[in-house]
DNA sequence: ATAAAATGTGACCTGCCAGTCACATGACCA
DNA sequence: TGGTCATGTGACTGGCAGGTCACATTTTAT
């Protein structure tokens, strides 16, 4: 965790610090992100960097608490649009929301998704502590949703995570690469047609690939 | 490409350059891969390296044909266990015996996994051409699909193709960064639990998560 | 006003990187 | 044998990395 130095700073300070700290990581990843480059770009000493941070690590690891925060703060009014909520229909609405808060905060999103979702995964275990909260509510939902009848309980609940977590991951990358691509990201983001990818990939992830009687032509 | 120093190099030294190279691929990915590294544990001075490749990315081209030459070997006496496959039945052939070949190769899947999968998503539009033949091909399998029935037509092509893919790039992911952890990791992804594993993942890319009537504890 | 404590600074350290080059060694041919 | 051409070599360059430190400046307490 940073030092109290940086917690004393004057908040401007404080920000700009951070978003040049995002912009990097968001640029270079964790692995590549350069201490220079963030001290040169927020117009400070390099010295105090290290009087604010022991080291890369820890301002990534604050970045990431910097996320957590917002992310909260986004979610605190946010509800869903009605009672009852099919477990599928709950999914896709946090997922929506979740694009809403990437297209509003698309750096934080492309630093934290490019250093936990792909660079973690050769990294030598670190980062595995960020997902785990992720994980059970994943689970509880889906153990939830089991007992529902909606979801079923012949693929396990562990594979039904990894799952809910490899399409959140798929549409978050989408989202952040393409989007980073648009002028307004917020606005391609709502566009019908950005949405309707969404749901048809979300669909799939609830009916699959294979055309069956039933489903046919229900949806689309 | 290389230079034709490299091809006239004795196969031993050869294959020496090529697996340091691959390693160290492997564990550093493309733009953290030291060419120091891999000249010393190829036991050739620095000088003859740059002899033999222009660069970095050089090598690593190289090392991705050889890649593709391996697979084509290895799926050259590979046959689809019976005639009319349905096309899931086909894809999952197709899946098996590619993890076959991960495990065959751990080292070189995993580079390259590591490289164009991940790495390659946020680099400069490089490598985007190593995924065209895949995914031509992948449409063409779809498209006859399709036209048979069995994959749902209001999920477009390109969406499916995008779907196979990512699920294909999860169970490489998958196979490659827990196989390595296996003291025998062909023996281990031939087990039946990791084939299960495999199998389960497929299955709900064809059926989906959600529970309904039809399908119900058909299969497990 | 003065002392003390906190904060700011950039030149400097060591280490690793990609890439070069003058020279050494060996192969081949006349 | 001597000459030439291909191959092998590692010390070297310039650049950037992370991190340190003696000193300068500012803030705070007295």
């Amino acid at each position: 965790m940073p030092k109290k130095t940086f917690h004393n700073l004057p908040t401007e300070k404080r920000e700009k610090i951070v978003n040049a700290a995002i912009d990097e990581f968001a640029e270079y990843g964790l692995e590549n992100a350069s201490t220079n480059r963030i001290v040169a770009n927020s117009g400070i000493a390099k010295g105090s960097f290290y009087q604010y941070f022991v080291d890369k690590l820890d301002v990534f690891n604050h970045l990431m608490d910097v996320v957590a925060r917002e992310k909260i703060e986004f979610f605190k009014d946010k509800r869903p649009p009605g009672r009852n909520m099919d477990t599928f229909e709950y999914f896709r609405w946090m997922i929506k929301i979740g694009m809403e808060f990437n297209s509003a905060y698309p750096r934080m999103a492309q630093a934290a998704s490019r250093v936990l979702f792909v660079e973690g995964l050769y990294y030598g275990k670190n980062f595995a502590g960020y997902h785990e909260q992720t994980k059970e509510a994943l689970a509880a939902m889906i153990k939830q949703a089991m007992k529902n009848g909606e979801v079923d309980p012949s693929v396990d609940v562990g594979l039904a995570v990894m799952i809910m977590e490899t399409w959140s991951n798929a549409i978050t990358t989408y989202i952040v690469t393409e989007g980073m691509k648009q002028k307004d990201i917020l606005k391609w983001v709502r566009s019908a047609k950005t949405q309707e990818k969404i749901d048809k990939m979300l669909y799939v992830m609830e009916y699959g690939l294979r055309k069956t009687e039933s489903k046919f032509e229900k949806h689309f």
